[in-house]
DNA sequence: TACACCACGCGAT
DNA sequence: ATCGCGTGGTGTA
């Protein structure tokens, strides 16, 4: 099923290159992290972030004035906690559940998926967690890089490298 | 329904 | 280090 009221998105130039900002009614809905170009990064809203939706319009001015300098200043290391409203509406109870969760787990803070599985209805569904978050359309503000395995990183959509650099960014050392 | 897919965990090689 | 299996939510048909 495709929804049609459009998600509303912005370029965020960083160091690292360009981010993406989704949202809708000033819930933010999506976010890209940054990559080379901002054609690349608009694919990945598209087809990897938000498939479900076919309507996507820019627009230059952020709901939250204050989201461009957190955003910068977490890619420079800062510790800087996200509390800005976020809508995933398109998922399942228990995926909605589960980042639910994951939304709570501080800047700087690591969690085994059992764990979150302990702390949601189903204690032994981790791996449904791993699911979950593997289908998490807002990385970063959702932090679901601080989300490992026992006795390994676990995964990342967007490959183990980006989830080395912001565990990295929040001073985790392997 | 049924079936396959997994960003897991654990015990046995 | 690797393998096999239990596991449970989800997507697809």
């Amino acid at each position: 099923m495709r929804k049609s009221n459009p998600i509303f998105y912005s370029f965020l130039t960083t160091p690292l290159g360009e981010a993406i900002i989704g949202w809708q009614n000033e819930l933010i809905a999506a976010f890209v992290l940054p990559q080379p170009t901002s054609e690349k990064a608009f694919e990945l809203l598209q087809s990897y972030h938000l498939p479900q939706h076919d309507s996507f319009k820019l627009e230059t001015k952020l709901p939250w004035p204050a989201f461009f300098d957190k955003i910068n200043a977490y890619f420079s290391g800062e510790k800087i906690g996200f509390t800005e409203p976020v809508i995933f509406d398109q998922f399942p109870d228990y995926t909605r559940q589960i980042l639910n969760i994951v939304k709570n787990i501080p800047w700087g803070e690591v969690k085994t998926y059992q764990e979150i599985a302990q702390l949601s209805s189903r204690k032994k569904a981790y791996r449904a967690v791993g699911q979950a978050l593997h289908r998490n359309p807002i990385p970063l503000i959702i932090p679901c890089h601080r989300v490992v395995a026992k006795s390994s990183l676990g995964g990342f959509g967007y490959g183990l490298e980006w989830k080395l650099r912001l565990l990295t960014l929040e001073k985790f050392h392997l």
